[in-house]
DNA sequence: GACGAAACGGCGGGACCCGCCGTTTCTACC
DNA sequence: GGTAGAAACGGCGGGTCCCGCCGTTTCGTC
């Protein structure tokens, strides 16, 4: 019954992924795995085999978020101007991934993954959570029919990882969303 | 004579410097320092003797591209259209970080230097290369007078960044690059 | 209560970055 | 052209990290 796992591992991906949780957000994504072994008090083998890989626990970590985020769409679907929507949707993604250390380094696409079919979790559900966002508003005429979640995703992901570092970075990634979103030079 | 530098210390850096070379090409930003050093038939300290943090070296890596986009932009400077011109250069820049690896990197501001006075050459030579470009463009309402040098680079960097692991980087760069340009969501 | 399997964690290996320090090598001066 | 001093070198040890192995413990079941 203890759904194919047993007790003390249960216990233990708990306690792993509380610690990732602070360390994370301490350190951000480059957090040291064993640091998170040695203060949840297990071995660093421990933490590998509930999570194999970085991008897994980083992914772990940030699947609340995720689901805000994902639960944040559907709401703002069909409500309001389609552009606003969507527009306040992005806006809190790039909220989201400011505050939130290591969400925008989950979310990012590891092609070296040799797994080819979920490679990433988290970008495959915001895309599914923000798809009829998105559609509505290109019916609209907001975006190019071209455009997709992914591209949308891609594209703060990067303005947050390169202004990761900056001061005031919050300001930053949000003065180059508004950039991005009204265009650098957009033809009258 | 030696401009200060003995000459096995100026041979010695020539050599680390075109081992480093192809060394950030093959792996990136994330070379290895020590395989460099190997390659390069010196001491790991020695390395790090000539380029005391890995900024440094890929700053000098990268340097000769950064000339290259700086002539570029002096080029492009009062010729033809004031927006094409510009979206030229950047359209260039995105095109070089692309395909140099380890460029987009060197280009990325880092805060934690401590040195606050000159901590990006590289960036710093490129704003001061393509702020006429720029100016020019604004003037011209080509884009907004806020918008700084810096703005654009750390745009094209974070695009480049997230788009590095995909299959298809350079179209997927382009691609994000082409939308920035036009705006995600530009007002009619 | 005992047995089998699942889970654990310590250990060793390899890679890396870093600082130290004795040694080599160059250069300027005599 | 030889030598003294400084500049440069590079090997060594330490610390951290990620990874795989494997003997041991602990849990769940019969």
């Amino acid at each position: 019954m203890p759904d194919h796992q047993r007790a003390d591992a249960r216990r233990n991906y708990a306690r792993i992924l509380a610690v990732a949780e602070d360390e994370v957000a301490a350190n951000g994504a480059a957090a040291s795995l064993e640091q998170i072994a040695r203060v949840a008090g297990v071995g660093s083998a421990t933490v590998r085999r509930h999570f194999p890989t970085r991008r897994a626990l980083l992914e772990a970590v940030s699947r609340q978020r995720i689901e805000a985020l994902s639960v944040r769409a559907r709401e703002l679907t069909g409500r309001g101007d389609s552009r606003d929507a969507l527009l306040e949707w992005l806006g809190e993604v790039v909220a989201y991934c400011v505050s939130a250390r290591g969400l925008a380094a989950a979310l990012t696409y590891d092609g070296a993954g040799s797994d080819p079919v979920h490679d990433n979790a988290c970008s495959a559900a915001l895309e599914e959570a923000a798809g009829p966002l998105l559609q509505r508003a290109a019916r609209d005429g907001a975006v190019a029919t071209s455009v997709t979640v992914a591209d949308l995703i891609t594209l703060i992901v990067g303005i947050v990882l390169a202004t990761e570092h900056h001061p005031d970075h919050a300001v930053r990634a949000d003065r180059l969303f508004r950039l991005a979103v009204a265009g650098l030079s957009p033809r009258r």
